[in-house]
RNA sequence: GCGCCUGUAGCUCAGCUGGAUAGAGUGUUUGGCUACGAACCAAAAGGUCGGGGGUUCGAAUCCCUCCAGGCGCGCCA
C-alpha cells in the first residue's frame, strides 16, 4: 500500500537521523507514523506528521521535519516540508504503476490477507420463527452478510450461520395463535387471546394450513411456514447462510444435557430455591444466572450455551455474533459459560448493533413484531434491496438509526446509493461507447467508432500497455491523480473495514470514490479520435469500474451497467 | 442506582490509537449541458465539536465531573 511505502521511507530517514545524532535525545521511534492525504492539496499528495518527535528531540516540529527530509532520496516523487509535516508529491510514473496493478489484478486488487485462513463463524439475524422480520433484522442481515463478504475476501475462512429459536414457550403461543386463526376462518366465534401473536400474517398462514396442513401440528406447521417466509426474504435480500441451526436439535441430540454435565464438572453449578444456577459472577458477570427453572424447564441461556459449545467443538477459531444492543447485558454470562466449559472466551466476539427506530407518520415507534408496523419485506418492496442495504450499512453500528419510512419510500434520486451506482453505470456507458457506432444525424452518414472491438479487447487482455498521462491541463492532471489515489486508497480502507468490523466505512468510501470519478469525468474527455489517448483514459475508467464494482459487490449492492 | 451506546453545520452523519484552516451528504444561494449519461460538476453561505474542569507545545479526540437522549439490569426469548 502506498501509505505504508512512504511510512517505511520516513521511518528509515528518521532512523538515519537518529544514528547521526541529529534528533537530540531521540533514541527510537516511539509512536505510530500516520500517512494521510493533506488537507491542502497544494502541499502534496500524501503527508506524514513527525511533530510527535518534538518531546524527545526538544526541537520545533518544522526543524525536525527538515532534518529528516535530508535523509530521504526521492525517486518518482518530490518532498517538501510544511510545519511538522513531510509532504510527498507523486510523479506520473506512480500513477502508471497503480493503474497497471489494478488492470492486472482486476477484482483481486483490493485483497489483503488479514485473515490468514482463520476459521470464523458469523452468526446473525437468528430470529424466532414466529413472524415476519422487522426492520431491525434488516440491519443485522445487511451488516452480517457484508462483514462475511469482506472477511472472506480478506483471507478469513467464513461460515455464516442462523440460529433458529424454535424451542421456547413462544412456539406454544404461536401454535395457539394459529389455531385461533384457523377456527376463526372456519366460522367459529373466537377472539385472539391476550399475549399471543395478533399479526395478520397468521391469517394467511391459517389459510395455507386449512388448504393442506401436511399432517403437521399447529406449532410445527406455523414454524415451518414462518421459517420458509424468512428464508425467502433473506435470499431476496442477498443474504446467504451456510447453515440454519435449529435450537430444537440441541435437545433432540441431548447436547443440552451433555453440556450441563460438563458445566457441573466446573463446580460452578448449584441449586437454590428449587432452581439450578450457574455461578457466572465468578467470571465477572454482575449476578448468577438460572439454567433450570423451578418448573424443570431450561432457560434460553442453557440451550444457547450448548449452541456455543457446539460451534466451538466444530473447530472455529473465532465466533462472531451480531446482536441488538438490547442484548448487551447477555455478553458477560455467555463469556462466563464459555470459560466454565474450558474454552477461551476471547474467541467470542460480539458486535452490538444499535437499534433501528421507525418513524411513521412523523411518530417514532419502537421496533418489535407484535405491533402492526412496516415489516422488512414491505420496506424492501418499497425502496428496493440495494437502497435498504446501503441505508442500513452506511452508518456505524454504534449509532441508532432513525429510519423514516415515508422519507425512505419517497426517496429515489436523492438516495446516496443511486449516486454511487450512477457513477458505475456512467463508467460502463463510456466503455460501451468506445466501440459503439455513432450516427451523424445531419449528414445521415455513419461515423467510425472510437475503437474497434478488437482493439478494445486486445487492450484489456494486455495490461502491459503502460498508461502515460501526458498532455493534460493542470486541472485534468489533478483530477486524474485524485482518482488514482482514491482507487489506491481502497486497499487500506478495506483493510480497516475488516479490522474494525465496520462496513459503513465502505459506504463512505464509495461516495467519495464516485465523487472523484464524476469530477474526473467533468474535466477530462475520455473518448476522442486519438486512439492512444483514448486507450489511456479508458484504462483509468476501467480501473474505476473494477474497484467500484468490487466494493459494491462486497456490501451486497448490485452494480448496474445501465440505470 | 449500576452497565453499554449516543450528543459535531438547519437536518442525517464522518472524524475519536491527540496534530495543518473540524469534513461529507442533504437543505439554502449562485454558476455550468451543440461531443463520452446534468440521477452530474463547480462555488458560496452555514460550527461555543452538549456544559465545565484537567493532562501538554497542541484536545472534537485522553482523564474527571455534570447535563440530555436511547438501550439493558427476568426462573422472557
Amino acid at each position: 500500500m502506498l501509505k505504508n511505502y512512504f511510512i517505511e521511507i520516513t521511518k528509515n530517514a528518521i532512523n538515519s537521523a537518529i544514528k547521526a545524532k541529529e534528533l537530540g535525545e531521540t533514541s527510537e521511534i516511539n509512536f505510530e507514523l500516520v500517512c494521510d492525504v493533506p488537507k491542502n492539496k497544494s502541499f502534496g499528495d500524501l503527508a506524514i506528521n513527525v511533530s510527535a518527535l518534538a518531546r524527545t528531540a526538544k526541537m520545533a516540529p518544522p526543524v525536525i521535519a527538515q532534518t529528516i527530509v535530508k535523509h530521504i532520496k526521492p525517486e518518482n516523487y518530490s518532498v517538501n516540508v510544511v510545519a511538522g509535516f513531510i509532504n510527498f508529491k507523486l510523479e506520473k510514473e506512480f500513477l502508471n504503476k497503480i493503474v497497471k496493478e489494478i488492470l492486472t489484478e482486476k477484482e483481486d486488487y483490493l485483497k489483503t490477507d488479514i485473515g490468514k485462513g482463520e476459521k470464523v463463524n458469523i452468526e446473525y439475524v437468528s430470529a424466532n420463527p414466529t413472524g415476519p422480520f422487522h426492520i431491525g433484522h434488516g440491519r443485522w442481515a445487511a451488516l452480517g452478510s457484508a462483514l462475511a463478504n469482506i472477511m472472506s475476501y480478506c483471507g478469513y475462512n467464513v461460515f455464516q450461520e442462523f440460529y433458529i429459536n424454535d424451542a421456547g414457550n413462544q412456539i406454544n403461543k404461536l401454535a395457539r395463535s394459529l389455531e385461533i386463526r384457523v377456527l376463526q376462518l372456519k366460522g367459529e366465534d373466537i377472539e385472539m387471546e391476550e399475549g399471543l401473536y395478533p399479526g395478520e400474517y397468521l391469517i394467511d398462514c391459517a389459510k395455507r394450513y386449512i388448504k393442506d396442513n401436511k399432517g403437521l401440528s399447529y406449532g410445527d406447521f406455523a414454524k415451518a411456514d414462518m421459517l420458509r417466509l424468512q428464508k425467502e426474504l433473506l435470499e431476496k435480500f442477498g443474504t446467504h447462510f451456510d447453515l440454519f441451526f435449529s435450537e430444537l436439535t440441541l435437545y433432540e441430540n441431548k447436547e443440552v444435557e451433555k453440556c450441563m454435565e460438563t458445566l457441573k464438572k466446573s463446580g460452578k453449578i448449584y441449586e437454590k430455591d428449587g432452581a439450578t444456577w450457574f455461578k457466572s459472577s465468578d467470571y465477572g458477570d454482575d449476578q448468577d444466572r438460572v439454567l433450570v427453572k423451578t418448573d424443570g424447564k431450561n432457560t434460553y441461556l442453557t440451550a444457547d450455551i450448548a449452541y456455543h459449545k457446539n460451534k466451538l467443538d466444530r473447530g472455529f477459531d473465532r465466533l462472531i455474533n451480531i446482536w441488538g444492543a438490547d442484548h448487551h447485558g447477555y455478553i458477560p454470562r455467555m463469556k462466563a459459560a464459555i470459560e466454565a466449559l474450558g474454552y477461551d472466551s476471547s474467541k467470542l466476539e460480539v458486535i452490538l448493533g444499535q437499534l433501528v427506530n421507525l418513524i411513521q407518520d412523523g411518530e417514532q415507534q419502537r421496533m418489535g413484531k407484535r405491533k402492526k408496523m412496516v415489516t422488512l419485506d414491505e420496506l424492501v418492496e418499497e425502496v428496493g434491496v440495494d437502497a435498504t442495504r446501503f441505508w442500513m450499512l452506511m452508518r456505524s453500528s454504534d449509532t441508532t438509526i432513525d429510519f423514516d419510512v415515508d422519507l425512505a419510500k419517497s426517496q429515489t434520486d436523492k438516495n446516496p446509493v443511486f449516486y454511487v451506482q450512477y457513477a458505475h453505470a456512467r463508467a460502463c456507458s463510456i466503455l460501451r461507447k468506445a466501440i459503439e457506432k455513432r450516427l451523424d444525424i445531419d449528414n445521415k452518414t455513419e461515423l467510425p467508432p472510437y475503437l474497434t472491438k478488437e482493439e478494445t479487447e486486445q487492450f484489456f487482455k494486455n495490461p502491459d500497455i503502460i498508461p502515460m498521462f501526458e498532455n493534460l491541463s493542470e486541472e485534468q492532471l489533478d483530477a486524474v491523480k485524485t482518482l488514482v489515489l482514491k482507487l489506491e486508497e481502497g486497499k487500506a480502507l478495506l483493510y480497516n473495514a475488516v479490522k474494525y468490523r465496520a462496513p459503513y466505512m465502505i459506504c463512505k468510501y464509495l461516495t467519495e470514490l464516485a465523487n472523484t470519478f464524476h469530477h474526473f469525468y467533468n474535466y477530462t474527455r475520455v473518448l476522442s479520435d486519438d486512439k492512444e489517448d483514448s486507450l489511456i483514459k479508458l484504462s483509468l475508467v476501467n480501473c474505476f469500474r473494477i474497484v467500484m464494482a468490487k466494493m459494491l459487490d462486497l456490501i451486497g449492492v448490485s452494480q448496474p451497467e445501465k440505470m
